[in-house]
DNA sequence: GATTTGTTTTAGCTTTCACTTAAATAAGCA
DNA sequence: TGCTTATTTAAGTGAAAGCTAAAACAAATC
């Protein structure tokens, strides 16, 4: 604990206090989170959680024509995305599909959610 | 346009330019959506939106505070919000007040109700 | 007008990121 | 068994992130 670095008027220690509790209390949770957005927060990423969202599943193959990558690039993006356990992986034959882990979809759907939904985002339901 | 980087057995085209084309149909909500997901995927800034969801509007020395950090370390962080439009900022005087700035509050509060509300959390309502 | 106070800005430094290229695995297939 | 195919891993590189420390601003207050 250091000093408070400001001595301004209304300077609440208590309230700084009860600030400090709160946040030590979801400090977990808000780790996790952060986590878990800093994985889906990179442009690359986001795109191929929302391709997974609307393939069920693909393989790095399929992601790196569709984005044009590198499928190294592509690769190293899902094994990010696999470590956080954002995405799981399913080996047939030699191919890997790639899904997205039921456990983070309440909190990616709301997300996705979000995105204006043009006419031609509806077609393919 | 590249050739498709693998000439895998169900290699479809179709199937490719299909997801090409639901990309780019969203690709600026996605870029927008990415940008602000980078912002929150920050434990420190994770955390400042967090205060501010909760306490409405802080000084930067008040968060410097309760996260025990840096004062120009948070304003930088303040800044990068700010310019994301994530906050912002009421001058009163020559303390500053940032809050959550409420276009971004149906993004935000989903995320923040995936917190684990403890006992604790639930106390200052 | 000089000083204090709340805040931002700049510069420098270290670390992390994302990509490229090349080499390494690993699972079919001839 | 040897070759192709799908994928990962490793090494290297340029750029960006995040912090510290110091300087610059701006709005009170003396």
């Amino acid at each position: 604990m250091k000093s408070p670095s400001c001595i301004r008027v209304f300077a609440d220690t208590r309230h700084i206090e009860h600030c400090q509790q709160l946040l030590t209390a979801v400090a977990p949770d808000l780790r996790a989170l952060a986590a878990l957005l800093n994985l889906a927060g990179n442009e690359v990423r986001l795109k191929i959680l929302f391709l997974l969202h609307a393939e069920q599943k693909l393989c790095v193959c399929d992601i790196a024509d569709v984005l044009n990558m590198n499928v190294s690039a592509v690769s190293q993006h899902l094994r990010k995305l696999k470590d956080g356990g954002v995405v799981g992986a399913d080996k047939v034959g030699q191919t890997i599909f790639y899904y997205l882990q039921p456990a983070h979809l309440p909190l990616l759907k709301p997300l996705f959610a979000t995105i204006a939904a043009s006419p031609l985002t509806k077609l393919p339901q």
